[in-house]
DNA sequence: CCCCATATTCTAATTCTGTAGAATGCAAAT
DNA sequence: ATTTGCATTCTACAGAATTAGAATATGGGG
């Protein structure tokens, strides 16, 4: 009768993951005060989150110097893939063409970015083999 | 000491909104089917929500013939542009542009989308005004 | 050897989310 | 009037998310 526990990382969890991308495996007292830049939080709090994401599997720890080294198991590209996928699915009926096309009516775009994302779908319509295939939704990296 | 509560609509709240997006005001009964067509879910618990997602603005309530007809605060349009916003920034340092770019890089685009999203780029470097101003950001719908 | 700094574990409080039963109200049908 | 069928409100609960204090461990310095 309750949620069955998300799929992704929330909020906080995501925070510690993004702690992680940058700097590699990392001890607490690294991740709590690259935390702390930007808020306040306890050590035993993100401690107590670490062994959540560790039971989750979003982290594994190794025997470290003073005590563990704190890892992310999935690659920054794999996971905000996969957050974005999942807000894909949940609000624009799993179309990232009616994605990107709210991103452009709201004018969330730079001049550069959109001069990038032109460069992007040209490299992709020349790299991709006969881009055809229905159902070749390929999970690349 | 717990989560302040979400500016935006939860995975269960966004799929009662895109019901009533569909079908514009509706009274429970209908809602509740709607809701049915895809998963098991019981009358009083959508009751429930619709009441939660009053007293957080997310809906609203007018006589009915039966009891009330419940409907969307927001549009489709403006919820959605939320929730991606919030990714945006919460995976994507607020780049658009890097957001397209995973979404690419994951082949997450048809060629009908990658067709749609160029001529939406073209539309908009024709329309906008001189679109330069670096902060701009306008949250336009 | 004792103290300090840091790390970990244990425990717990709080709020949110998602769920629904029980009770109640009310209007239509019979 | 009595039943029937929804709708609404009230109450409750389990589990997730977020937070941190207290206790404990442990390695290094002096």
């Amino acid at each position: 009768m309750a949620r069955p526990a998300s799929e992704h990382p929330t909020d906080a969890e995501l925070e510690i993951l993004k702690v992680l991308w940058a700097s590699g495996p990392s001890e607490l007292g690294l991740i709590v005060e690259a935390l702390n830049r930007s808020r306040s939080v306890a050590t035993t709090t993100v401690a107590t989150m670490l062994k959540v994401m560790e039971r989750k599997g979003w982290v594994e720890r190794a025997e470290g110097p003073k005590g563990y080294r704190w890892a992310s198991r999935s690659s920054r590209e794999e996971t905000t893939s996969g957050l974005l996928r999942r807000l894909m699915d949940r609000a624009f009926d799993g179309s990232a063409g009616r994605l990107v096309a709210r991103l452009i009516e709201d004018r969330a775009l730079s001049d550069r970015d959109r001069e990038e994302i032109r460069r992007l779908l040209d490299a992709g319509d020349r790299s991709g083999a006969k881009p055809k295939a229905p159902g070749a939704r390929g999970k690349r990296t």
